[in-house]
Parts: C-alpha cells; structure tokens; sequence
DNA sequence: TAGTGCTTGTAACAGTTGTTACTTAAGGTC
DNA sequence: GACCTTAAGTAACAACTGTTACAAGCACTA
C-alpha cells in the first residue's frame, strides 16, 4: 500500500503520519457503481480516495435523488467526516463514478491524530472547506441556473472527472441526478446538439 | 464578558479555554441590518454569537441573492473558519438578522487552540457538521419543494428565529431572499392568507 | 428473422414561475 | 386635506419545466 499512499499524500502527511496510515489502514479496490454509502447508515470508517472519483448524492422524502459532488484523488468525504465525529447517520448516498482504488481508516483514529498532527487537522480543515464550497456551487447551479446551463455544467463535469469526453450515460440517469424528467433531458440534448455542443448515440454522448 | 461567555459556551468549553477566550476575545454588540462579512472580503476574526441571529447569505454574478441560513446563540460561521484557515477571501455575506452580541476571536488563536483544547476541536468539527447540514437543507429546499412550500418554509424559520409570530419584512425583502421576484410572492401570500395561514398587513406579516 | 426490452425522439398539453404593466392602498409630510 | 413615496393587489402574458402518450430505432437473443 505504501507506494500508492506516499505518491498522493506525501506532500499533505509527515512521515511519522503516513507510517501510521499506512499501519492501520486498509487497502480497498472498488468497481464502478460500488454504493459504498447508504442514507441512514452509520459510517465505521473514513475513505482517503487514492485514484477514481465518487458521486455524492442526496435524496428527497419521495425518493428523488439529486447530485452534490464529485470526489476526486486526494479527497475525502466530509460527510464521513461528521458521521465518523459525530455518530450520526449519514446524511448522503456515495456511489463510485469509475473504478477507484482508497484507503479506509478506522474512525478512532480520527480524534488521535486530529490532537497529535497538524498535517491532519489541516487536511480535516480543508477537506471540510472544499466540501462547503461544493455545496455552495450547487447551490449557485441550482437555484441562480436554468436547467440547460446545468446540463452543460454536468457534462463538463463529468467530462473532466472522467478524462474522456464521452459520456456513458442514458438521458433517464442524467435526470436523475440532475432531478428533473427524461424528456426535459432528451429536448434540452436535442438543443445542445443542435448548436453543435454534443453529439447523440444511443447510451453514450460527445461533448465536443 | 465573561458572564455572557460562561453562561453560552461553559458546556462547552473547559475552564482554562473560558479563560483564554475571556483574555484575547473581544466583546461586540450590533444592530439588526449590520453587515458583518462581505462577499469577497477577508476574515481577520471569528465570531461566537452570544445573542440574536445572523443571516448567512449568497449572491450570484447578476447580484441576485439567496439565503442560505441563519446563525444562533452558541453557534459560529463555519465559512468564516474556512476564511481564517485558508486565508482565502469570504464566499458569503452575513448580516445581522436582529440586534446581536458576540464575542470575536483573532484567527491566530484557531490553530493554536485546534493542537491543545479537545473542546475546541470538538467545537470546530460540530460547527462545520451543522453547516454541512444546513446547506443540505437549503439544497432540498430549493430542489425538492416548490415555491409556496419554500415560502412558508421560510416564514416558519424567521417566527423561529426572531420568537415572534410577526415578521417585518415586506414582499420584496421576502422574494430577495427567496431569489424570486415581488409578485410572486404577492401571489403565494395571498394565497396562504385564504387558507387562513397567515394574516397580510402593509409591511408586516402574522404567522397563525 | 421475429420478438423483446431498453433508449431516444417528438408532440401536445399542463402547471409553475417570472415579467410587465397598471391600479389601489397605506403612511408620512407639508 | 393634498401630495408623495412605498407597498401591495391583480391581470395578462411569456417562458420554462414537467407530464403523458406514442412512435421509432437499436441491440440482443431465441
């Protein structure tokens, strides 16, 4: 596990820290779709993300599901965060978006090291402060927005997490995480490819 | 100050961080409409608010406003905290929602106490639990409810917030901070007033 | 190749929200 | 009371989004 912990957080971590991670945690290979948590669950351990990303979902009373974010490498969930501190359920669903490889970290440790690293307390602090900012941009797309500029926004998005400007997604998944309808989808595509923006196939989509 | 202090944060707090905030802290009262932080601003201090409410809002590229939430007794900005840390500039705009008291901390002391009060960090990670929440919130809110659910949301928050089932705002203040325009929430109001909801007066509004 | 299930395209319509314009009312000042 | 400013009520319309329904196309397989 070393090698993939010190080429993504050596620069975040001291040395005595990552000896530690790298003594407690576990190492854990995920495939694409791996639902790695559920609302209502209570979270035992804390993810540090080495490669691949994660989708951060909320859901409504009705079952309507909404995208926050993505994390990326180096990330963690500050979800996580505050359910691991806490005790509380989560909050949030987190899917995998691709294939990714993390390290777990059993949650006792979180208030150890928060009291005996700086580099810790940092990345805590940090990882807490970019996940506010998401939320915020979130906010900003949805309520400030109109639902073809949140496409767009999407499938920029998705492009760069991704490193691939095809898109694998049916226009019903894009709805859901952007809550709205296929057929809202489907129109608003249609548009897009219209202005020359994207190109539609069946299961896949261009950006261009 | 120090009786304001121990009657609000001496459950959360041990004794000698009472002291120390009593030392270097210094005591402030505002008015109700005093622009507290401005977006793009740079943080030199941290609040803890002692009395009153503070609305924590957010403003698109058009100047188009949204409010996110607000602050009470025994709480902190957790945007703020990001501010102090990061020394990055304010991503937010908070104004007194009423007359207020707080104590205010210089940035300097946060890292400090983060190594040697367990409080303090405790205080910290609830403080950004709780806005990590409330965004949440104000995320299902704009996404999931429509516009006359938002509303009464929102005027249930403010009797909340102020203990008071009069609210002195007027249409227009209300649809600033709803991000929407004067006229429909003219509308919605008078609706909720024919459902016996609410009682519509010039300039004030009764909750029922 | 016929059948099946899933995906996409499209039309028609409904509901909600946003805009414009104008009127009416309230409260303050002279 | 006359006047002015601001707030609120209302109608008519526009724009956007959501819904329903159905057709057409693709991919797979039996």
């Amino acid at each position: 596990m070393i090698q993939e912990l010190t080429q993504n957080y050596s620069h975040l971590f001291e040395k005595e820290l990552l000896n530690e991670i790298n003594q407690v945690g576990t190492f854990k290979e995920i495939s694409e779709g791996y639902r790695m948590i559920e609302i209502g669950q209570y979270v035992r351990s804390m993810p540090l993300l080495i490669s691949g990303a994660i989708k951060v979902l909320r859901e409504d009373s009705d079952g309507d599901e909404l995208l926050l974010y993505f994390l990326e490498k180096g990330e963690t969930c500050a979800m996580t965060l505050t359910c691991c501190l806490g005790q509380t359920k989560s909050e949030i669903r987190a899917i995998a978006e691709t294939d990714a490889k993390l390290i777990m970290i059993p949650i006792e440790k979180m208030e150890e090291w928060s009291a005996k690293y700086k580099s810790w307390r940092n990345f805590v602090f940090e990882s807490y402060h970019n996940r506010l900012n998401e939320l915020l941009e979130t906010i900003d797309s949805i309520a400030f927005l109109k639902m073809d500029e949140r496409l767009l926004k999407y499938l920029n998005e998705k492009v760069r997490i991704s490193n691939d400007n095809i898109i694998n997604s049916t226009h019903q998944e894009i709805a859901y995480e952007l809550h709205t309808s296929r057929v809202v989808i489907s129109r608003l595509l249609k548009k897009l490819e219209n202005l020359g923006k994207v190109e539609l196939h069946r299961n896949h989509i261009v950006l261009k």
